[in-house]
RNA sequence: GUGGAUAUAGUUCAGUUGGCUAGAGCGCCAGAUUGUGGCUCUGGAGGCCGUGGGUUCGAGCCCCACUAUCCACCCCA
């Protein structure tokens, strides 16, 4: 009778990498924290499960039905769906002890009981900055983060991407001057004219009732192209007298400003009046940005301002601007595109010990020495034949091997091989760690 | 929540109009004179063919139900 076995497997929309693509995604997290720690963000790092009565304080129907809730005991518990809530929380909870501008990053899971699809995760890491104002936040800020933005992907190793970058008052101003009311599913709509394209945009503002001639004037609104400058202008040209507008435009233009002040060039960022965001809680500047080899992947981080951070929570006024990064998402998507993951090593070892014989003390004394050089190796302890333990190394593609044997104990000296020249030689430890350290 | 597909070895997939003991690649284990990996060769382990019912002399294949997974819409990172 064999014994039933219960199957490993984990649920549907989590992920979870083998070594050599999780020490990718590591990297990728380290070069993000990195440059979100460059621009003087601390960290925070917040339970991953939350009251629900603080995750629902907000209510509102498509995020509440995607909320994991439970409970233990009489407890009524839920896991975070993002990283803002509970900023906003937190914030509002330690309001007397922060310092404002309060700057601060968060990269952590987050969930959402989805239902499954492509490139879609229930369980996915967001990498979130936010800069949060008491009372009042400069629009510099706004400017800031497009250069975070662009430093961060930059050290991702991308030179081709833009910063979408659109302001949700010119928008609204603009429908109000146009008379259109149902301005969110307007914006809902025009934020899908990338994807669908111009005819069906046309089509669905029809059916939600649009007048013919607002729809026009919208197209054409949204059809302004041009550089930065162009585009600053011609909205300036189409003098329109409603006050969130003209805020809007003022704001856009001072961003636009200071963004040139972080030397942003001018090829990595656009105005684009097309973008809109779905979440409603965006009031001003809105952030997309776009890989543009790969536009299919869609945007890999987007945010924006809005007015009021913690409205359901505390009294105090707390406006803010942030992003995310969508960690799980990027990654997936870099990995079926094979933009990445292409020689990488299934271990961080630069090189593997294999003692023969009666070595293991002095082995042990040359990892010793190895490690005190800040080089990263490991023994094969195992006994096993001499090939099973260079197969070893060559299936994680460590670099190197160090084989010490009888002779090489007899003499203090180790034998390095190359594994990719395959080339050997017996040298002195002190050489050894030198070659190891200068490869490449 | 709505719509559409799929389910066979660890994995990716074959499997003819229903017919003998269900196959292949990759991976795994072992070997090819025991101080040398990749390449090659030889051998081996590994399957309740998603689950339950039905049709049939006979079902991996046909029918029904269930379950699971995937894809798209909605929404989002």
């Amino acid at each position: 009778m064999k014994e039933q076995k219960v199957k490993p497997s984990i649920l549907p929309g989590f992920m979870e990498l083998l070594p050599k693509d999780q020490i990718l995604f590591n990297k990728m997290m380290d070069t993000i924290r990195r440059n979100y720690e460059k621009y003087g963000f601390v960290p925070l790092d917040t339970p991953l499960i939350e009251k629900s009565e603080v995750l629902l304080a907000k209510g509102g129907g498509e995020t509440e039905k995607q909320i994991y809730r439970f409970t233990k005991g009489d407890t009524d518990l839920s896991l975070r769906f993002d990283l803002t809530v509970p900023l906003a929380r937190y914030v509002a909870q330690h309001f007397s002890e922060l310092n404002f501008p309060f700057r601060r990053y968060h990269i952590g899971k987050v969930y959402r009981g989805e239902r499954n699809q492509k490139g879609r995760f229930r369980e996915f890491y967001q990498c979130d900055i936010d800069i949060i104002g008491n009372g009042k936040l400069s629009i510099i800020n706004d400017a800031e983060i497009p250069s975070i933005i662009y430093s961060t992907f930059k050290d991702l190793g991308f030179e081709d991407f833009t910063i979408h970058i659109n302001n949700r008052k010119i928008l609204n101003g603009f429908f109000e001057s146009v008379k259109v009311d149902k301005k969110i599913e307007v914006l809902r709509i025009i934020d899908k004219l990338e994807k669908i394209g111009y005819d069906a945009v046309i089509k669905e503002l029809e059916e939600i009732g649009i007048e013919k001639d607002s729809i026009e004037r919208i197209m054409e609104f949204i059809g302004i192209k041009g550089s930065n400058d162009d585009i600053l202008l011609k909205l300036k040209e189409l003098n329109i007298e409603n006050e969130q507008f003209l805020l809007g435009l003022d704001e856009l233009n001072k961003v636009v400003h200071y963004i040139r002040c972080f030397n942003v060039p001018e090829k990595n960022f656009i105005i684009d009046l097309t973008i809109a965001r779905g979440l409603d809680y965006y009031t001003g500047t809105v952030y997309e940005t776009i890989l543009n080899n790969y536009p299919q992947i869609g945007s890999v981080c987007s945010g924006g301002r809005y007015d009021n951070l913690a409205e359901f929570y505390t009294d105090q006024k707390l406006p803010g601007v942030g992003i995310s990064i969508g960690l799980t998402r990027l990654f997936y998507q870099l990995r079926e595109a094979e933009i990445i993951g292409e020689n990488a090593s299934s271990t961080l070892s630069e090189v593997l010990l294999i003692p023969m014989g009666e070595t293991l003390d002095y082995s042990i004394e040359v990892a010793n020495s190895l490690r005190n050089e800040g080089i990263v190796c490991e023994i094969y302890y195992e006994d096993a034949k001499i090939g099973k333990k260079f197969a070893y190394a060559d299936k994680l593609n460590i670099p190197y091997v160090i084989l010490i044997g009888e002779d090489e104990l007899q003499r203090k000296m180790v034998s390095l091989k190359n594994m990719s020249t395959g080339a050997q030689n017996i040298i002195e430890i002190s050489e050894a760690a030198e070659t190891i350290k200068n490869r490449l």
